[in-house]
DNA sequence: CAAATTCAACTGGTATGATCAGTTGACCAG
DNA sequence: CTGGTCAACTGATCATACCAGTTGAATTTG
């Protein structure tokens, strides 16, 4: 019902401004950035919120900062990780991005199967027993929301149980970025959400240690879901033509 | 042959020294870190340094910061996003993490033929004669060195070519993190690097938006790749202990 | 005593102004 | 043309205030 009042600190507020004018190629790759002192008179704040906001950038791989030359823009499709995506799937205006949005979620599509399978051959019973206990609630539960919940809750422990920090580190950029619209896929996610046999058949591969079984079953339903969503974004694509 | 000197900031300095310490578990999830004004003393830096430092690790989603409360380590794990790969596989003693190492391997494993079908199915002429471009570079050089950065750059273009921003964030993060170790794989992938011919294929594949065999070539030739590594990787784990 | 209030002592956030240090380009001597 | 000098940029560091939110213990209040 009620979520935390926003409160955007300065060093933010320069953040963000700079990082939405060049993911809007407003501020191109090559461009040199204004002096931080004349930024701070620009932006209206002192020296420092700049150069915090700045640290951010460069962070971020939007930036290079060279001691005594001038601050240039990066090429952010080379340069930036995938934690931009949060950033990039809500434009300025809040409006959710159709084509970033696909691009979530074929990535997520094409490594569920993966992350299942590598899931799998480990055999580990510590991670059957989570997944059974998840199954177990979806079976206990009419909630739409919640199901949603514990299949993502799901995914998120296969991952885990995956040991490999490269998905987990990637899931977590992708989560990052759709977690603004979750509940929106609430009711795209409807039908697959509620198939909890699916599910069930892919924890018991994955306790079975059957990796080509967990790869198959987890990309039937990866494939379903996401091909909901691709539905769902074309007809929101045409709708908003 | 001459490399750019290495020169870090007292801010990077502060940044690195601090997520060194919490991603090698030093700095547990949930624990407290000093005070600014304490941390000044103990790295013998100003408070603005310190500041740009904490920047950076909230940017990199390492800790979390709030006004008035004590800054607090955060679950890197949970948290992160694949930026961080790069200061994982390297560990504090530049020793190559041999598990980090298979994970990205793995990840890039994963998407490669993805990435190539999706590449296909645009059935872009322009990318078509990049690639043919690099095949045909390829197929002029003996250099073991140059040949595998044409590789790396087929790869390269073949993401730009899906338009898939998720997929080139990714691989922005997984290059960033293998960059350092490149020319140590320099004769792993000898033998794989050599096969133009599988280039040379994959890219007729691309030309003529065959999304399938597009899909089997680039998994045929990473498969090999990926194995090759794996089995380094082996016999350097092998090795070191 | 128990609950509410107050307040001092933290914490991070912002501001100012000075100084150090690297880069650039114009200018000048060889 | 080469190399050096120098002034005018750029970012980097520093010191010192003070503002603002949080915390918890002391205090008041019921």
């Amino acid at each position: 019902m009620f979520e935390a009042v926003k409160k955007q600190s300065l060093s933010e507020e320069v953040f963000s401004q700079l990082r939405e004018r060049i993911v809007s190629q407003e501020l191109k790759a090559g461009d040199e950035l204004p002096s931080e002192r004349v930024l701070c008179e620009l932006l209206k704040v002192n020296r420092g919120a700049v150069r915090e906001g700045m640290k951010r950038l460069q962070q971020a791989g939007l930036v290079q900062v060279r001691h005594g030359g001038a601050t240039t823009v990066l090429d952010f499709q080379a340069e930036a990780g995938p934690e931009l995506l949060a950033n990039l799937l809500l434009g300025q205006d809040g409006q959710v991005q159709i084509a970033v949005a696909r691009d979530i979620v074929r990535m997520r599509q094409v490594l569920s199967p993966a992350i299942a399978a590598d899931a799998a051959i480990r055999q580990s019973s510590e991670l059957a027993d989570k997944l059974d206990a998840l199954v177990e609630q979806m079976q206990h539960t009419q909630e739409t929301v919640h199901l949603q919940y514990l299949t993502f809750e799901f995914w998120e422990r296969l991952v885990d149980g995956t040991g490999n920090i490269a998905y987990r580190l990637a899931m977590n950029s992708l989560r990052k970025a759709y977690q603004p619209v979750l509940q929106l896929m609430t009711f795209i996610l409807e039908k697959s959400v509620q198939d909890v046999s699916a599910f069930q058949a892919l924890a018991g591969h994955i306790r079975r240690g059957e990796t080509e079984a967990a790869f198959d079953c987890a990309k039937t339903y990866i494939d379903a879901s996401s091909e909901a969503i691709y539905c769902f974004l074309d007809a929101y694509e045409q709708g908003s033509t």
